[in-house]
DNA sequence: GCGAGTCAAGGTAGG
DNA sequence: CCTACCTTGACTCGC
C-alpha cells in the first residue's frame, strides 16, 4: 500500500505548479515556468521518497495553457530529456503517479466544443505521462460531467464519448466518484459498460451515496474487480469532513481514527490511497507512520 | 511589502 | 433568462 498526496508540497518551499496570467503569455515566459515546475516536481519526488511516500499527484498546470491554442510550443519534445529523466527516477524508485484534470474537463457534454477541449486536456494529459515513459498504471481520474437535466442520456453520451477516445487515452482514463452528480453505482454501470475503472473517493461516498447503505467494505469489493491486472492496484482518494463546516469540506488535517477506520473498511484489499487533505505531505507523513503501527499491531 | 481582487475553461440550484 | 455559488492557490495590481 502507498501513501500519497495531491500536486503541491507545502514543507520544500518548491512549487511545481507555477502558472502565470493567459495576458502574459509568451515563449520565454512558458519556457522558463516548465523548467522550474519540471525541476520542482524531481526535487518534492526525492522528498516524497526520503519520507515513504511513494503515491503522487501531478499537477495540470506542469505546463501551463497546455491544451490552449496560445500555447504551439512543442513542449513534450523541448523538454524531452527532463521529462523522461523524472520517469526514471519514478521507476526506479515504484512511485505510483496519477494526474487530475479539472472541472472543465467534461466528456459527456452536450456542447461540441466542450467536448472537444476537454479531449485536448485529456491529451495533454497522456502526453505527460506518455513523455515520463510510464506504463499504464499512471493514471488520469476525471469525473463524469454534467448532468445536462436527463442523467440517463448523459450517462449513455458518456459511454459513447469514452469509446471514442483514442486508446493512448483511455488505456489511463479512470473515472471517480463525486460529491453531488454521479455516486458510485452510477460509476459501476459506467464500468458495465466501458470497462473503465473506478477510483473510489471515500468522502465523497460519505456526502453522496445514492442512498446506498451497502457497508464501504461491500461497495469496495465491487469497485476493486473495475481494476485490471495491467491498471495496477486500485487508487482511493481519502479526505475527511472539517469538523463545523459545510458537509463535503476536505479537513485541515489528517483525523487519525477516520482514517485508520477507512482503512479497515476498504476490507485488506491492497490499495494506493491519496490524502486529499489541505496541509497536504504533512497528514501524509503521519498516515504513513500510524499505519505502520496500526498493521503491525494487527499481525500479533 | 501587503491585502484584495481575479484568474482559460462549466455546471447546478434557485428564482 | 438571470444570479449566486462551488473551490483553490497563486498571480497581479493598487496602495
Amino acid at each position: 500500500m502507498r501513501i500519497g498526496y495531491p500536486c503541491i508540497n507545502r514543507s520544500i518551499g518548491c512549487s511545481a505548479n507555477r502558472s502565470f496570467r493567459l495576458k502574459s503569455y509568451s515563449e520565454e515566459k512558458l519556457i522558463e515556468t516548465v523548467e522550474n515546475n519540471l525541476d520542482c516536481l524531481e526535487v518534492i519526488l526525492r522528498d516524497n521518497v526520503d519520507h515513504s511516500l511513494l503515491f503522487f499527484r501531478i499537477s495540470s498546470d506542469l505546463v501551463p495553457f497546455a491544451s490552449h491554442p496560445v500555447n504551439t510550443f512543442p513542449w513534450h519534445t523541448h523538454f524531452q530529456s527532463k521529462l523522461r529523466q523524472i520517469g526514471t527516477f519514478i521507476r526506479e524508485n515504484d512511485i505510483r503517479i496519477s494526474m487530475h484534470p479539472d472541472q472543465f474537463t467534461l466528456i459527456n457534454s452536450p456542447k461540441q466544443n466542450v467536448h472537444q477541449r476537454s479531449v485536448s486536456e485529456l491529451q495533454y494529459h497522456a502526453r505527460v505521462l506518455e513523455a515520463m515513459d510510464l506504463d499504464d498504471q499512471a493514471k488520469i481520474q476525471i469525473h463524469v460531467g454534467g448532468i445536462y437535466g436527463d442523467k440517463n442520456r448523459s450517462k449513455k453520451r458518456f459511454v459513447k464519448r469514452y469509446k471514442a477516445l483514442d486508446p493512448f487515452i483511455r488505456k489511463r482514463l479512470v473515472i471517480e466518484n463525486d460529491d453531488r452528480c454521479y455516486h458510485v453505482q452510477d460509476c459501476l454501470d459506467l464500468h458495465q459498460d466501458t470497462g473503465v475503472p473506478l477510483l473510489f473517493d471515500t468522502f465523497h461516498h460519505v456526502v453522496f451515496n445514492g442512498g446506498n447503505t451497502s457497508s464501504m467494505a461491500g461497495i469496495f469489493r465491487k469497485v476493486r474487480k473495475t481494476w485490471a491486472n495491467n491498471d495496477g492496484v486500485p487508487m482511493v482518494d481519502y479526505s475527511s469532513q472539517q469538523p463545523g463546516e459545510k458537509p463535503g469540506k476536505h479537513a485541515q488535517t489528517i483525523d487519525v481514527e477516520n482514517f485508520l477506520a477507512t482503512v479497515e473498511a476498504l476490507d485488506d484489499c491492497d490499495v494506493d490511497i491519496m490524502l486529499e487533505i489541505k496541509d497536504k505531505e504533512k497528514s501524509a507523513r503521519k498516515a504513513f507512520s500510524k499505519l505502520q503501527t496500526f498493521l503491525s499491531g494487527q499481525k500479533f
